[in-house]
DNA sequence: CTGTTAGCGCTTTCAC
DNA sequence: GTGAAAGCGCTAACAG
């Protein structure tokens, strides 16, 4: 049995230095103006010697800080939750955190057990990147009096910072486009609403845009991610429902797109010439589909990077009020929401 | 400044129970059978009622037992990294570890900083998954005493328990596909091999594999991801030095096979008809793209969780020799390799 | 069966 | 300037 080595203490450092615990720790901790010269030098020499390297743990004991921010990822194989993570994780760097993160793969008990898992490792705050989260799981989030800050969506009637899209704007720009290229009937395409914000306000726009412009029909209908099938004949009625007018699907968000384009193969519908589509989300691959399927693009990295701001404003004492921070898409055009014949 | 109330600690239990914290530990660590019903109710009533959670923090400390394992991914935006945390990720849970995840974006700087972060959490392992990973920041990883399984490559010349591809064999699988469909001029594409086996391996089972087989041209070339230009010159000229034969291009990983596919895009040379494409990877985009790509797809879940299983067998002291788990990939055929003409 | 006690490695009064 | 000593919340002897 090959023993590793213990890790060096602080008694060692100390022992060897020829001092006490209290100085080296004063080192540690950057009060370096308050050691004579030698005193210093000898402590450098000690840990370095030793390799020493203070225990998080025994710090976060004493002190009550962690330095640790919890994660909650209701699904990591989304594209966009990665783009997500990318950003807080750069923040966290910057801002001197460690994150503990944790994919509950949108099960209600999963998310239960994290959340009790980051709270005894006392996180200090937790980000919540709500994207692809089931609502019952979100709304139990409540529960934590930890400061918070929801990526995505809110928590209706839970007053809790929010970093996101803003979604009116950029339904509206994503509607107008389509209605600019001639497109006569649209149908936005979306996961359940249920009362999950983002969803029901990209709807709200895509109608109000519609509204202005006559001789468009404009409907929606909601679908769950893993039916292929449910979607397949949903678009294929929407298709022939509107014979000799020029159609085009809008997808709420990056998953519902990939699925969408699948389903339009599946149909040998494609995009760009007997149907028009849109995405919101951007997709790496999404110039490589067919002649290219045009997408709202969200500012993904930023949006990650700003929420974990927020939630250290917060760790530090932050009481300024709720805030709601929305970031604009931008329309990337591509093929598929080209002008029909 | 709403100050959020103090964690019951286990001496509050032990009062609010009317005991010693002894009892209280005990009933945490599960000897149940060691407590009388009255106690153990007592208790039980004391948990429910200050919503009690033990403090991570201090029993690692005292038991020098973190349930922390420490994970170093190069590059998070990877999609083969995504699909192997997912795997890692569910055997944590099963086996009852938290992850510490560290993206070191592929800085040096960063890695180091990362290795020294996770050591002072004391992780009782950490788990590289070295895709995509410099290799310059994967040999510095030999520093870490800790419990170490690293995912997909090996570092030359140091013991260590691996877990991958089964390349050669993949490689054959792939190369030999390209070979029966009629392909008669081969090009293998990799990223720079340096002295990373894994695409060392590959190569070299290409080359053995096409050895057998008369009449077929065999080469490869290495390329930046990040050089677009340079792969699409290098395409370009592939093609056009065998008129009159049917080329195909073998892309050694995923994100070299989306570069591929757009650099073909850009050239016009259309996979499937004018060219036969395949590359390593799944992606989930590959039905869509065109008349399709075949990939040879990795079990990248199971790869993930074997990993983290094996880290957890050497934590709890596992002394066999080491190990090297690989698992066979599976081609999926579409478009991009059908016989040409 | 149950409780007392002594630390784990660190920070922080409080004295010198 | 420096160090001794008292805990942070928990577990693990060791006694009853």
């Amino acid at each position: 049995m090959k023993t590793r080595p213990p890790r060096a203490t602080i008694s060692d450092v100390a022992r060897t230095a020829k001092t006490g615990k209290t100085s080296v720790s004063r080192y540690l901790n950057g009060e370096v103006n308050l050691l004579s010269p030698d005193l210093k030098a000898r402590i450098e020499q000690a840990i370095a010697e030793l390799n020493y390297r203070p225990s998080q743990m025994a710090r976060g004991l004493k002190r009550g800080r962690t330095r640790l921010i919890g994660l909650i990822i209701a699904d990591i194989t989304n594209p966009y939750s990665v783009d997500v993570l990318s950003g807080i994780e750069a923040a966290c760097r910057a801002q001197g955190f460690t994150l503990l993160m944790c994919n509950t793969n949108n099960e209600v008990d999963l998310e239960q057990h994290y959340l009790q898992l980051l709270s005894s490792y006392q996180v200090e705050g937790i980000v919540v990147n709500a994207v692809g989260m089931h609502e019952e799981v979100l709304n139990r989030l409540q529960q934590s009096m930890l400061p918070m800050v929801l990526i995505d969506r809110k928590i209706p009637d839970f007053a809790c910072d929010v970093v996101g899209l803003n979604n009116l704007e950029a339904s509206n720009i994503a509607t107008q486009h389509l209605l600019e290229n001639g497109y006569q009937a649209l149908l936005f395409l979306s996961e359940p609403l249920g009362s999950v914000n983002t969803r029901r306000e990209r709807l709200r726009a895509f109608y109000d845009t519609v509204k202005n412009t006559a001789h468009v029909q404009a409907e929606n209908a909601e679908v769950a991610l893993h039916q292929p099938d449910a979607l397949e004949t949903l678009l294929r009625d929407f298709h022939q429902r509107h014979p000799g007018k020029n159609c085009a699907v809008i997808a709420a968000n990056g998953a519902l797109t990939l699925q969408v384009a699948r389903a339009l193969q599946r149909l040998q519908l494609r995009w760009g010439e007997s149907i028009g589509l849109l995405g919101f989300d951007e997709l790496e691959w999404a110039a490589l589909a067919g002649v290219g399927i045009t997408t709202l693009k969200q500012p993904t990295w930023q949006i990650g990077y700003a929420a974990l701001e927020q939630v250290i404003a917060r760790i530090e004492g932050s009481e300024t009020a709720i805030r709601e921070q929305l970031f604009s898409g931008e329309l990337i055009v591509r093929g598929s929401s080209q002008p029909l014949r």
